[in-house]
DNA sequence: TGCCTTACTTACTTTTTTGTAGGTTTTGTT
DNA sequence: AACAAAACCTACAAAAAAGTAAGTAAGGCA
């Protein structure tokens, strides 16, 4: 028998999306302006390497969710965008955000260091 | 400077959904109907390991989306179940899994094997 | 000629996630 | 006394994802 969730639109969507860079990515490109490699590598203060940038694009690419094209020029310039697709799914990413900001607020409770959760059982 | 995707909901609620069989759990869950530890492992045609179960299981119970249910018996029953949260997200699925279709009806153009692809463009 | 820029590769190592194959507990039944 | 059933747990191994540190191409400019 086959893996059905190979077969399962929600887990290929969910793939799709969950790659370490992935939604950082698509955040960058969510305001519909093309954005370059170097761009989208040097706007986070987070270590987002070349070559996770470059695996990340390309699955992005393969998965029809970003566009990626050349400028013939020297040193080259390459910029991404979202497609059609690339778009419909940041769209969908409203809910999900919304559900996180209520997972959020739960999950502080358990997470407190113990200094913390000390002081906040005194009031 | 601390990672911005710790803080980020929606980067929080995908992880919360993307281990291997969690999607699979929460839709046995989400029928509505508690699911039993063994429910859970045989009704899938795929390999889903006990060791994997639990700790998928122990994760969507710490991100408080489903509720472990022990009855003090012999053999022991233990039943899960959807929280509120974990019905939340679960509706959310929808239009994920409508973009996945889509997805996949594009994908397909790209992964045929060769003979296929030959037959396709007689046609 | 040698250096600069951009957008990448590539080989190798580390970390994280999954898989494999065992063992444990607690009563009831044979 | 031995065995069964359910829901685990544990140590170790394999595989997948991510990180590190280098190298490459191609034309313009000093």
């Amino acid at each position: 028998m086959r893996d059905p969730r190979l077969h399962c639109p929600l887990t290929v969507a969910v793939k799709a999306i969950s790659g370490k860079w992935k939604l950082y990515i698509l955040s960058m490109l969510s305001d519909g302006t093309p954005k370059r490699y170097t761009e989208l590598l040097k706007s986070t203060c987070e270590n987002l390497t070349e070559k996770m940038l470059t695996s990340q694009l390309r699955e992005l690419e393969k998965d029809g969710i970003i566009t990626r094209k050349v400028y013939p020029e020297v040193p080259p310039r390459v910029e991404y965008m979202l497609t059609a697709s690339g778009k419909k799914l940041c769209a969908i990413f409203e809910p999900l955000y919304e559900w996180g900001m209520e997972y959020m607020k739960n999950q502080r409770h358990e997470k407190l260091p113990w200094l913390e959760m000390g002081l906040r059982e005194l009031s």
